[in-house]
DNA sequence: TCTCCAATAGAAAGCGCTTGCTACGCATGC
DNA sequence: GCATGCGTAGCAAGCGCTTTCTATTGGAGA
């Protein structure tokens, strides 16, 4: 019924072998006899049958990508730019490769599964995304996958994520987080704030800890008390902005500025003091953290650390699927850069 | 060096065949076999050849979502909805189902390329979202592709794009931009405008024509004249908005309304109003088109249409999977909510 | 006690492709 | 003029799995 190899072949009056190195374009085929085939190919409307070729040349052209919320800007811009330099002639079959896209929600467990998914499939090579999970026994459990997976021949490099030491040949890209964190703290205590509170990520998650880390070496580095009561954990939006937000202001209403885990939670903070009156950043700066498209036109503008998302996941790509040499010792930092707009300014003088 | 069914086999001491029907689950095997099937598994932490099983069953796991731009949240709900809902309980092995999120940009020439890689790959299903291009000779071609997929078995979906006569087995959920379109501009029409400028997608779409024609509709319901210079074409970004805009100022300085071809747009619509310092909605009210979720963070909240992303997706997810029936006719329109929020008001007098 | 059937396991034939090896010319070198 | 080698094409053996068909049980029913 379908089309396959053999058809072509009678068609063209020539050995399946011969079709598949014409399809294949690696061995030399007489110039008379490869027009003969690819007429043929065009004249049947053969299309190769993807598993039998990876089953027999074992290896394939898919290469995932895994990614906390494929909803979020931060994750798409990322795996867009992963799939735009992983595209091009792929492997064999004068393919191209094939982005799989892979939702996590954030959930180890549905990390693992699609790890399983992928090593099943023999993808060609796994970009995962986003932060890890600090829990003990799943880094274990993913780090084994991962090891799993390079042995099994794909490349795994990591995108905004520390290196795993259980997977010592998976490229790690990961995010100055730390840094930038100091960096965004630094900037309003210069301003003169010193009551500031911290909206942070989920618990238990790399991104998160960094962040908050940078925002207490600052805190620190300028002999500001760091009160924990100021800081408040929570999802990576707008929600947990906003709520959190009214309950740093109950507990500390001479609050001057809002740092939040990333732009969104940013976003939901704004709201906040806006429905509460406040004007940002006169009665309370707010900053955020990655620069996504929409902050600039938040406002006033949103004050942010802006991570080249693109460039990072693009060097993924290109690293996954060996068009770039990997970084020494297999470890890149990529940093962040603070985008100083208009959300913040000198506190009020109370 | 993989480990193979085979191995499994010999450690458990069955045939391949047994392991095989363990892995699936749809043929008896006695309990006390299964598990030691089992345990051979995890002790030999055998992961299945997809690639293999895929050729011997002639099937596979894997579904096709083609986008426009992963990037944009636009897309990146519906793809999120569609794999929540593609995921569970897959086709054979015990395995889950995996999604394929292609990137197309909008070119009809990439669409067809992962059409045809997604063909290849032999796809359970495919979900095709975003509105068609035109070009009949593309149009035509993207028909013939998607039929030739339906033949071979695997269920398309549309999601937010108009049916194909040349694959009716396609189901198709179509949104309704005209009504949608329509809705906004009578919206706008009511509250006094007349003056109103009106910033498109690109031409030669079909999300960006019935938007338009609905905003024409209710142009010619009301009297007022349908000015073309009052209409630009441009990208689904920002930075189109914000161009459009000024321009639109130009030609009319009496402008007091934009529309736009969507939120993002509407955002970059707002930019240049400001830039300008016109008020919004004081001087000029602006509209956008989807309601995405940073619309309600705009200031003021942007007035728009909500087009249910998530739960378009799902249905599509769904549908494709089998897990929900056809609509009648294998068509269904998905209807958008007119949004009213703070950036439109009534126009100041002149 | 014997037959028959349900339940379960195995043997083996592919699925459609890739690729190592072989075969066949024909031009070249001595 | 014969051996050598290069440029092409074909043969056939898998790749690792699924599935049909067949074989072997151990009761249940007569």
């Amino acid at each position: 019924m379908t089309v396959t190899l053999a058809d072509v072949a009678a068609r063209a009056q020539v050995s399946p072998a011969t079709v598949s190195r014409v399809l294949n374009g690696n061995y030399p085929v007489a110039a008379a006899t490869r027009e003969r085939v690819l007429r043929a190919v065009d004249d049947l409307d053969y299309v190769l049958n993807g598993p039998a070729s990876s089953l027999a040349a074992a290896t394939s052209d898919l290469v995932g990508i895994l990614v906390n919320d494929i909803a979020d800007p931060f994750f798409g811009i990322m795996a867009s730019a992963v799939q735009s330099e992983i595209t091009g002639p792929g492997g064999r079959a004068g393919g191209e490769r094939m982005a799989v896209v892979c939702n996590t929600g954030g959930s180890p467990e549905r990390e693992l599964t699609y790890l399983t998914l992928l090593q099943r499939q023999r993808a060609a090579a796994v970009v995962v995304t986003g932060g890890a999970i600090e829990d003990a026994t799943h880094a274990a459990a993913i780090g084994r996958k991962l090891r799993r997976l390079c042995d099994a021949g794909s490349r795994v490099v990591l995108c905004g994520r520390p290196p795993t030491g259980a997977a010592p040949d998976a490229v790690a890209l990961t995010f100055d987080n730390r840094g930038g964190g100091r960096r965004l703290t630094d900037h309003l205590i210069g301003l003169g704030h010193r009551r500031i509170g911290y909206i942070a990520g989920p618990t238990e998650r790399t991104t998160t800890r960094h962040r908050l880390e940078g925002h207490q070496e600052a805190l620190a580095a300028a002999g500001v008390a760091n009160d924990p009561l100021l800081t408040l954990h929570g999802p990576y939006d707008r929600r947990s902005g906003y709520d959190a937000t009214l309950e740093l202001l109950r507990r500390e209403p001479r609050l001057t500025a809002v740092v939040a885990a990333n732009d969104t939670v940013a976003l939901g903070a704004c709201a906040a003091l806006r429905d509460r009156g406040l004007s940002i950043p006169g009665d309370v700066s707010v900053a955020g953290f990655d620069d996504l498209p929409f902050s600039i036109d938040a406002v006033p503008a949103l004050t942010t650390v802006r991570l080249p998302l693109y460039e990072a996941g693009a060097r993924a790509g290109r690293i996954a699927t060996g068009r770039e040499e990997e970084p020494p010792g297999g470890i890149a930092t990529v940093h962040g850069e603070l985008m100083v707009r208009g959300s913040t300014g000198a506190p009020r003088r109370h």
